[in-house]
Parts: C-alpha cells; structure tokens; sequence
RNA sequence: GGCGGCAUGGCCAAGUGGUAAGGCAGAGGACUGCAAAUCCUUUAUCCCCGGUUCGAAUCCGGGUGCCGCCUCCA
C-alpha cells in the first residue's frame, strides 16, 4: 500500500495531505534543462531533490510516472549557436550528453520520459490550436499570443496581478503587454518549422504544458521545478493547459529553493558565478553533493560556499565509518539478551535502530524533511559508535546492531546515500581529493613505507617528522592495530 | 511599485502550540609513542514590539533586515 504523505503545494501556500488522481499512482514532471550550457550546481539541487522525492515514493510503495523534459529549442540555445557558428539543435544535442553524463555522475535516477521540444512540436501546435479555438489566443504577422486577459483565473499560482507587472519594452505587436509568445514566427537564422500560422518555433512556456500534457494527462498529481520559475513560466503553463484542455491542470506545484552564494544572491548563469556539476564531481563523491542538498529542507535556499562540500564528505564519511564498525560485528544471540549483558549502550543502539524507520518515515512524510529525517540517522551513528567502543561489541553486538544496519540500507534505498561498499568509497575520497590537491598516491604511499620502518626502529623523530610532511600535503595518517592507513583531509580549499 | 519567501548558538540547520534534533568548527577530557578516528563534557533571553493561549521558535498584528520573482535562469 503506498503511504500517505504531506506536501507543501506552492498553489495554496501551504502543506496539504497528498490525494493521488489514482489510488496508489503519482504522475510528476520536472522542468528539466535548456541545454545551451553545463550543468551546474544549482541544477543539481534540483535534479537530486526531485530523484530522491521519486526515489522515496517509490521506496513507499507509490506507483510513480517521472517525466523530465529537455528544452533544446529555445532564444538562449540559438543565440549561443549563432554567436559559436554552430546549428542550434547539435549545440542543444551536445550539452544534452554533457547532462547525460553529469546525471550518471550523480547517480540520478533516468525519468520514464524525456521529452524534448524539437521532437513534440506536433503535441505542441496541437495545444495552440486550441488556445486559438478556445478563444484564449490570437495570431499577429506569424505569431501566436497567449490572451492573458482572457484568462480569469491567471495568477492564481504566483499570486500576481496583470495590473500591478512591471513589463518590459517590446514592439511586437502583441495587445497586452502580459501577453506571451505560443509560436514565433521565422527569424533569420532560427530553426523553424512548418505550422498553420506560417514557419516558426514554440514560445518559451508552451513546451511544458504539451509536453506534460501529452505523457501524464491534461490533469496530473505534481509538477516541480526551482522557486525562480513560478513566474512567468509556471503561471503561464498552467494558463496555457487549462485554456486549451477546460480543466484543471496540476493539483501540486512543488519549487525547490536556490543556492545562494556568501552575499545571500542566488547562484545563476547571469550571475556568472556558478560551479558546474562536473567540477564539484572530479574533486567529492556523488554522495557529497546528495547529502549536501539534503541536509536541507528542498524548498528553502541554500547557502553554497567552499567548505560547503568538505563539510558534506565530512558528514557522509561519518556515515560510511559507523556503519563499518556496526558490519564488522558478530555474534547470534537474541538482541534484547545481548543488550541487557552489554549494557545502556547496546540497548540504546538497539532502540533506536529500531525505532529509525518510524521516525524516518515520519519525517519525509511531512513535506519530505530530508533535513529531520537526516538527523535521526546522525543520532543512530553515533549510537553505534559508542556501543562500538565496548570491549565485547565486536564478539557479541551484531544482533543489537542489525537494526541500525537494516535503517542505513532504508536510507540507502530511499535516497541513494550510503549506498557503496566502505573500502569504495574512501577510495574515490582518495582519488578525487588527491587529484585536486596535486598529490600522488604514490609518494604518500613511499613515504608512510619509510615511516613504518622509523616506528619499527622506534625512531619516533623520523615518523612524526614524516607524519608532518604528509599532514602539510592534507595527508592524516593513522595508526591502528592493523596497521597504518591514510586519508586526505577534508578541510582542503576547494572554490567557492 | 507589485507578488512571494526567510530571520533559531561561531557557521550550516531541524523543529507539525507543551518547553530548543543533527552536522561542521572551537575548548577541555578519555584513548594514542605522537597523531587520526571515535566517545564524553561544553556554549541559545529562537530579529524587535505587541496580542491570542494555562502554555508560542511555532498562531495573529505591527516593525526591522535579508532574499527571490515581475527580463533569461533549477
């Protein structure tokens, strides 16, 4: 049975109990990306929260349909092709690789669908037929408009008034200045495509609504996107689907919130002051930038900064540690006599592995607070680190701690966290942070074998001066019964 | 000018009217040849002023500050 849960709805401003269209079934499309640029941070938090939403739902039981969109044709597209002398849409096909590639690197789930506007422009012409025969758009010299005034209802989602907009300067002949383009006439040097009102190509906001519209129905359960696209782009597809279908378009409208930088401005494009997804992911894990993202509420804004992503691989390496040591543990007795003979602490790791899950769910049911739900998986880490620390844990506390383990793989599953082996994962840490500090493993390597031998010969001069050589490379060594191992630290700079 | 959001310890941050999760950093301690990791201890008049309530970080009103959108933006 899939389980309910609430969700803060941008229509109503405020956090609603979830009713599917269909028992059991959620339909959800995601503005994905125009493709004339990289991916970049910013976009990922988008890209994780929506995966790990869709991850979640699926984890409860919920029937999901996932729709994410390309647009490939677009004014920002062209311009960059024509200003690069290339054909717009193998500009918009390049970078649709770049972000294949980039949501591997995430480890993004694929949506079911991703359609793109060059190869919907039917499904598009189609919706503007019926704006125009509905009576909510009108054709001037090749273009269509969008007759914002003849739509009672436009607002509703932005909570903006026609009146009150503060519209930019444009002679384009359109009768109201809030009206929007549906179809651009031909311009010299734009791709274009036949129609019933001369050659041209789909306004901005018109893609999404076909699009949507075409694979979940003109009445679907969520549509999301980042805050900064509520308006005008998300006011206008539900203006545009609701004048061409008579019926209402989305039940949930659900906005991520943004990065920000240090001067609290949102990181964007214009701004020129973005790190692109590709970057962040040759230096940190994927799991960095995910747990990162979710440390947070998704629809507030989040602050980016240098130590933004060592702070992340701090926190998951935590994570990754806690559950070695709860692995590494043995024995087969029935947990709650293990726990009475070992004492508070293993009755205390067993309690709230236990009761992890209730809570966890609890937590992302009410409006998907990763944030909450993250922090009882701190709590239990800690737990199992502190029951790690019994002389008989290792021998006997594996029943106490199977709880713990069985609530890390649910994190696991539901939001793609923890979800490599130990020995994997800070293997990439060591590959990934080496290469942006410019160290090889190799001399890390030679110099730890000469400190083995100075600690053999008990020349513990020679070993703390090595040590500190490789502590001025961010290299921590330590030393364990099983012998010496190493790590990079995390505090390294990174940009920001 | 219009619309919307936010304000919690050094920093990030959760918080669903019943008395402040979690992380990072700092300090002290345990452990260690020295360290690292880990554990323990440690810091909050919840922006200000009113109001509702037995009780407010949470609800209402006013103020201040910051941010987003109204032109492309996840």
């Amino acid at each position: 049975m899939a389980a309910p849960f609430q969700l803060y709805n941008t229509l109503s401003r405020q956090i609603e109990d979830f009713v599917p269209l269909e028992e059991g079934k959620i339909r959800i499309y995601v503005c994905g990306m125009t493709v004339y640029d990289h991916c970049h941070v910013g976009h990922a938090r988008a890209m994780v929260v929506f995966d790990a939403f869709v991850r979640y739902l699926r984890h409860r039981d919920w029937d999901v349909t996932f729709v994410r969109n390309f647009t490939d044709v677009d004014d920002k597209i062209i311009n960059r092709a024509n200003e690069l002398g290339e054909d717009p849409l193998a500009l918009a096909e390049r970078y649709i690789e770049h972000f294949q590639s980039d949501a591997e690197g995430l480890g993004l789930i694929s949506p079911d669908l991703e359609p793109r506007v060059s190869t919907s422009i039917q499904q598009i012409q189609d919706m503007i037929q019926d704006i125009i025969d509905n009576e909510h758009g009108y054709v001037a010299d090749g273009n269509v408009w969008f007759s914002v005034g003849t739509f009672g209802e436009y607002g509703k989602l932005s909570g903006q008034k026609v009146d009150e907009l503060r519209s930019a300067d444009d002679a384009s002949g359109k009768a109201h200045p809030a009206d929007f383009a549906l179809w651009k006439a031909v311009k010299p040097g734009e791709p274009s495509w036949d129609s019933p009102w001369g050659p041209g190509r789909p306004g901005w906001h018109i893609e999404c609504s076909a699009m949507s519209c075409t694979h979940l129905g003109a009445h679907y359960d969520i549509h999301g996107g980042g805050l900064d696209l509520v308006f005008p782009h998300h006011e206008n597809e539900v203006a545009q689907s609701e004048a061409a279908n008579k019926e209402k378009f989305v039940n949930y409208w659900m906005h991520n919130g943004l990065l920000t930088m240090k001067s609290g401005q949102k990181m964007g494009k214009s701004l020129g002051n973005v790190i692109n997804v590709h970057v962040a992911l040759e230096e940190f894990p994927a799991e960095t930038l995910r747990l990162y993202y979710l440390q947070n509420l998704y629809r507030s804004s989040l602050p980016w900064s240098g130590e933004a992503l060592p702070e992340a691989l701090a926190m998951l390496a935590r994570l990754y540690d806690a559950r070695e040591k709860a692995e590494a543990m043995g024995g087969s007795e029935d947990p709650e006599r293990v726990a009475a003979d070992l004492g508070e602490d293993a009755q205390q790791v067993l309690e709230l592995g236990q009761a992890f899950e209730g809570r966890f769910y609890e937590a992302m049911d009410h409006d998907f607070s990763t944030g909450q739900a993250l922090g009882y998986l701190f709590q239990l880490a800690r737990a199992v680190n502190r029951f790690a620390g019994h002389k008989k844990a290792k021998k006997r506390g594996g029943p106490v701690v199977a709880p713990a383990l069985q609530a890390f793989q649910t994190v696991a599953d539901a939001l793609q966290l923890m979800t490599m082996n130990t020995e994997d994962f800070h293997q990439e840490v060591k590959t990934k942070r080496l290469a942006a500090l410019g160290v090889s493993a190799k001399e890390v390597e030679n110099l730890l074998v000469e400190r083995t031998q100075a600690r053999t010969d008990k020349n513990w001069a020679r070993a703390d001066e090595i040590r500190e050589i490789l502590e001025a490379k961010k290299i921590a060594v330590m030393d364990t019964a099983e012998g010496v191992s190493w790590r990079v630290r995390l505090d390294a700079p990174s940009e920001g």
